[in-house]
DNA sequence: ACATTAAATGATAATGATTATCAATATCAT
DNA sequence: ATGATATTGATAATCATTATCATTTAATGT
């Protein structure tokens, strides 16, 4: 059994809800993904291991995992929420083409530590932050400036 | 009349759009608000100025006060798309407390410059950037260490 | 195993923010 | 002023997410 799942049951006791099938399917399905998936991706993948699944079943569980810790969501661009895993998966922040969507993670130690000095600064104790840069990659920015003229 | 004003103008007129008693008013109510604001926020204070505006123009101005470069979508934190100033307001990123929602409005110049070297880095053309970073200020953490026990 | 109790499920309706549609109206270059 | 075209406000539609609720299921104690 994953690790991964046993986190999951112990934060279910603790909380005093219940493990269920439901439960574990969309568990499963979510650590067989990776990237950036939102609620409808993880909701076909979770049927594709039982079809009867239900749509608001999956919404619900990925507030769990987001709650026990397995889970967050990541990038917040428009459109639905995309989750991302956080068991074993570092920290990073995202680089994102506006062009074509290409996706990068990466992780600045500078600026992490520069956003702590913000927090002491004004006396706030941190509890997360998002960085996201926006730009064109290489190829969209060579296609940007030749449809310019 | 305002600067905003005039630019707004240039702006309808380079697009081949009109400038309408409408996208007046809206505009004022924006150029009068301060802070961040939602369309809800600058319909109500629009219709003030002319109570028979419809709201789908104050969402459809709005968007175009973007594209001038006249406002721009603040904090990207749930709820209703939120706008603020732009013109003649120096860039800068935000810091909420996640208990009362107090903002901090800060600029880190170390920050910025790093963000530089990660375009960079991977070949980007930089097109923008959003950091947000989430905490308690130092009541809201009083209160939460006091709720604990 | 069985009963008890509370939580979970899936279908469905409801919500909230935003966008699309459209007939009527307003703008503006000529 | 005229005419082409953009804009308006009302309304319906959309999209992601939540709420509701009758039925099922899991955990616990016997
Ligand atoms: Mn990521
Ligand atoms: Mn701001
Ligand atoms: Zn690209
Ligand atoms: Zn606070």
């Amino acid at each position: 059994m994953k690790e991964e799942q046993r986190l999951f049951e112990i934060y279910l006791r603790n909380k005093g809800l219940k493990m269920t099938s439901a439960r574990e399917t969309v568990l499963q399905a979510f650590l067989r993904s990776e990237g950036h998936l939102s609620a409808e991706d993880l909701l076909a993948a979770a049927k594709r291991i039982d079809p009867g699944l239900g749509q608001a079943t999956v919404f619900r569980t990925l507030k769990l995992l987001a709650d026990a810790g397995l889970a967050q969501d990541a990038c917040k661009d428009e459109g639905p929420r995309r989750y991302e895993h956080v068991y074993k998966h570092s920290h990073h922040d995202h680089l994102v083409c506006v062009g074509c969507g290409r996706l990068i993670e990466f992780c600045h130690p500078q600026i992490e530590k520069a956003q702590n000095e913000i927090f002491k600064e004004f006396g706030f104790r941190a509890t997360g932050h998002r960085l996201e840069l926006r730009g064109l990659c290489a190829d969209c920015a060579k296609t940007f400036d030749l449809e310019k003229e």
